[in-house]
DNA sequence: GTCTATAGGACGATAGAC
DNA sequence: GTCTATCGTCCTATAGAC
């Protein structure tokens, strides 16, 4: 991995970890093993670099999501498989963490990668769940796209839950529910 | 409002705009007109008027929520009022917030507050949906446990949806979602 | 109770040698 | 491409006058 590379991969990591305010030249520098002007000169600052960094653990996001939402199985069976696969519940959601810090969300350009993956999330669940529905697997009262911010927001929200109790079990629980309220209809 | 109060209700705005490694003491002067020395004679830095800010910020939203909780009407009207209850979407909420600040959670005085007040949450709307499988409203499938975390979770993530769409519209769509997954149990 | 002065360090970035 | 030196600013906190 040369300089470059580690330079983002360092620079994922703390966002997930410090957030954008939270992350420092200094700290990247450190981690990654580059010197001062060794970043510099691969990245205009700061902001360059969370871009690169922020755009790479989006397109992981969809990527993962993608693998299981048009994986096989019923689409039912998609949607659960999906929201069960295991995460890091303790540590968040490397994306949707950075929605909490102002800095990001006032740069068009660090926000941009943001919107644009979980306007792709609810909209890709949404037509699984609307396949789920033609299938008779579902539901003709519920609707598709609502649903799928629901059950997005449960994730997200799940993480909230997690770390607020210190407790990674709570975020299977937040799934459990969701899954329980889902599987009825 | 005196000083001290104001300096409180200040720290509490920038905690929830900026979380806490984004809110430095001098921001909180500016925003309460208290001088160093006022600030440093109320408090004895940063994080004991946090502890503070947050501590009344957890009980407000504690407050909130029994009001409606444990309001009128049948279990389900409670808790559909509760999750309708308009916030203030793209704000975010003030104690969920901080849940993504890792030095507030690495901190037990600070995080104690807001584990206690979702620990609360939880436990009080599980009562509210137990009380409604009691009384018929609710499948007896739906573990009451699951299905709050579940319901508080898409609260959580609807903020986070929202914030990235930049559009409150998707926390009440989230919430819609939700309701309609509980409605037909 | 509130003020100003000051501390020692980190921040984000730039300059210029090698 | 990487290094060290330096900049000007802000950070959190303390000291001591009023």
């Amino acid at each position: 991995m040369d300089t470059r590379e580690r330079l983002i991969e360092s620079t994922r990591e703390l966002l997930w970890e410090c957030g954008y305010v939270g992350t420092s030249p200094k700290a990247i520098q450190r981690r990654s093993g580059a010197g001062q002007g060794s970043m510099y000169h691969h990245f205009r600052g700061k902001s360059d670099l969370a871009l690169a960094a922020i755009t790479r653990s989006a397109e992981e996001l969809r990527d993962r999501a993608e693998a299981e939402l048009g994986g096989s199985g019923t689409p039912v069976q998609r949607v659960a498989a999906y929201l069960r696969r295991e995460r890091a519940a303790l540590r968040g959601c490397p994306v949707g963490r950075l929605t909490q810090d102002s800095d990001v969300m006032a740069d068009p350009t660090l926000r941009r990668p943001i919107e644009e993956t979980f306007a792709w999330l609810r909209d890709r669940l949404a037509g699984v769940l609307a396949e789920a529905r033609a299938a008779g697997e579902l539901a003709t009262a519920l609707d598709p796209a609502a649903t799928a911010t629901a059950l997005v927001a449960v994730l997200q929200g799940a993480y909230v839950l997690a770390r607020a109790a210190g407790d990674a079990d709570v975020y299977a629980r937040a799934v459990d529910g969701a899954l329980g309220l889902l599987a009825a209809h």
